[in-house]
DNA sequence: TATGAATGAGTATTCATTCAT
DNA sequence: TATGAATGAATACTCATTCAT
């Protein structure tokens, strides 16, 4: 009997996670608003009735859709970076590491893209409860990076820590966006060298 | 009679601006699916009908005023950049007539971060066929700049122009996108210096 | 031009009441819940659009409509009451009046006999905040008046005011629940003697 | 295996009649239509499924229930009457009984007033093939015992049997519906003087 | 037999657009 | 020309019912 529960709670989560991977691919497609529940229900092969067993509504699948892969990426940055301990190596990491999950989460990242700062990320508690608190850890580690890097000496001392981690972070992602908006003339992963350098040449202390 | 006709001409486009003014208003509070005609109606102090009268939809109003704030854009920016022969000094006049824009058009701001990944902006041929092409006039002429610099030995050899314009661009966007988003955290304009420095550095000779 | 409005005016007030005409129809045929805005909105000769011009919501409606016809129905009530000032008289003419206002409002009887005690009137403020007010004006009139009757030896010194109110209340509701549920049996304007014989009989001192 | 059987049958029935209670508290708090069958499962711990072994649909539950307990009414009603010889004691046993079974069966009560004249309870025929009938046979023996008292000279010969009875059954309800109403200014309980007195007065022959 | 996950028809509500005045 | 009342297509959400396990 609990070998039939446990069953039926895996096959509950499938068809919970089926359900976020359509609603991701057609949000991803269309945008929040031009995405109809039927769109995701049909992409899901489900009926929409199903939907509501599993979300409450509309906007809160698009919530902890948006969440759950924020908690993911959160993750999986930081698992990366503390694998590596010089300065340099973990900076490395993370671009290296948001390319990877840039090409992992696909979706995602045109979703993420899309909506970053429309209507509905910015206004609601989606960006300020969920996603602010989950950035704000990645951006505190990478801060603490420039900070000890400067202490080692590897930094120019003149350098604004946290200034730095906006930098880095809106420079990986301006390259994410105009590899989507230009994909002719751009290609996300061949800038990594473009990046590092830029960046390296920028804020080390001896070229 | 021309006179009138004159007065008559004067006021019609007098109305359309404030028509637009509102619209910029409201889009950028609201965003485009959650603001109505009624919303820019009732801003604008006039009857939704009359908006009928001057753009053939919502849509298109929108597109109209995108495209003449970024028609706007592109002149002053162009307009700055040509006043300085030095190309230190056209990047430098790009970063800070950016920040003025900012400020001079803070509700298109809001509204351009807000929408520009959109898929009102992406999907459509806003992007493609209005904004794109005044975009690639700027980052044409960049890229140029970067070009002489790189010529006249004041930029370091091996850089690549385009993405150096990419990287620029963004980098002052997502100082934008970060002072709206953190606004305690950081003020976008005292963090001029801040880009100047990370920039030149990065891409200067001698350093 | 104050003629045009007030001829606009006009016709919005004769809008609404087409609409508040139609729903009280509607629901009093098909009940609360099994009619649909689109049913009214057919009804009334308008699209649903311009019911919710009006109305908020179905719910709304339903309530505006419950109490314009609980205040006109106090307001005729007691208006036929104050023509009289012997006690008799007015409940007499009590009883006459609500004859005369079953038949005037048809529609609004078979609705209210419906939903009386339905889950709409009872739970809801509909009750409480709007119907019960009204009522409870009609019932302390009435209360008045028995009192009166027993101060003038009329009536027998030993009923209670208020338990007479109740029962000469429920009983003319009562012969109008059975005529509608009944209407072979009984026709309820056939039954004013029979009600007034019975109640005085019991209510007067000397018979 | 019989006992087996046995058992079986007597579980079923058991569960069917959990399943009625369960229904009948919700039907009286909610309404039929605000009244879920997740609802009901739920208050008679079965699963949805269960309920369809048992019934038809949600309408022919209700209908079941509304059919039970008015046979029960019927037959508790009559019985008490049959107890009795003399017309006035009849008719006194016949108001103290509707008071007994008003708070024994008091969720039924509170969901009859609910729905005694909602579409449910009117249109289809739960009214016309089966509360109606049992009603008549309750009416029919009331309208028996007045034209008895009549003719034994203990009522006045100038009332109409018939509507006495509807006089009588609309009083107690009445005081029911108040009593649900205005719990506060009315206890029907404590009434039940008051009614018998004022109907006796009206009927009786010499005062 | 009992379960409860899945279904999908049905409905209230919104809002861009039209057009008679 | 300007108005704003009227329109109705589009869509999120509910819940009675089914059926595979």
């Amino acid at each position: 009997m609990p070998e039939t529960s446990n069953r039926k709670e895996r096959e509950k989560i499938q068809h919970r996670n089926e359900i976020l991977d359509a609603a991701e691919e057609v949000f991803a497609e269309k945008g929040f608003h031009r995405t109809t529940v039927e769109d995701i229900a049909s992409r899901a092969e489900f009926a929409v009735g199903t939907l509501y067993k599993f979300f409450p509504g509309k906007e809160e699948l698009y919530q902890k859709l948006i969440e759950m892969r924020c908690v993911q990426l959160r993750d999986e940055v930081l698992a990366a970076m503390d694998k590596h301990s010089d300065p340099g190596a973990i900076i490395k990491s993370f671009i290296d590491t948001k390319i990877q999950l840039f090409k992992k989460y696909y979706s995602f990242a045109r979703l993420y893209t899309r909506e970053r700062l429309g209507d509905r990320f910015t206004d609601s508690d989606l960006w300020w409860k969920i996603a602010a608190p989950l950035f704000d850890e990645v951006y505190t580690r990478l801060e603490q990076v420039f900070k000890e890097g400067i202490e080692q000496g590897l930094f120019r001392d003149d350098i604004i820590p946290w200034d730095m981690t906006i930098a880095l972070d809106n420079l990986t992602d301006g390259f994410m966006f105009q590899s989507l908006m230009f994909p002719d003339k751009l290609s996300f992963e061949s800038k990594f060298e473009t990046m590092v350098r830029l960046f390296f040449d920028g804020v080390s202390k001896n070229k």
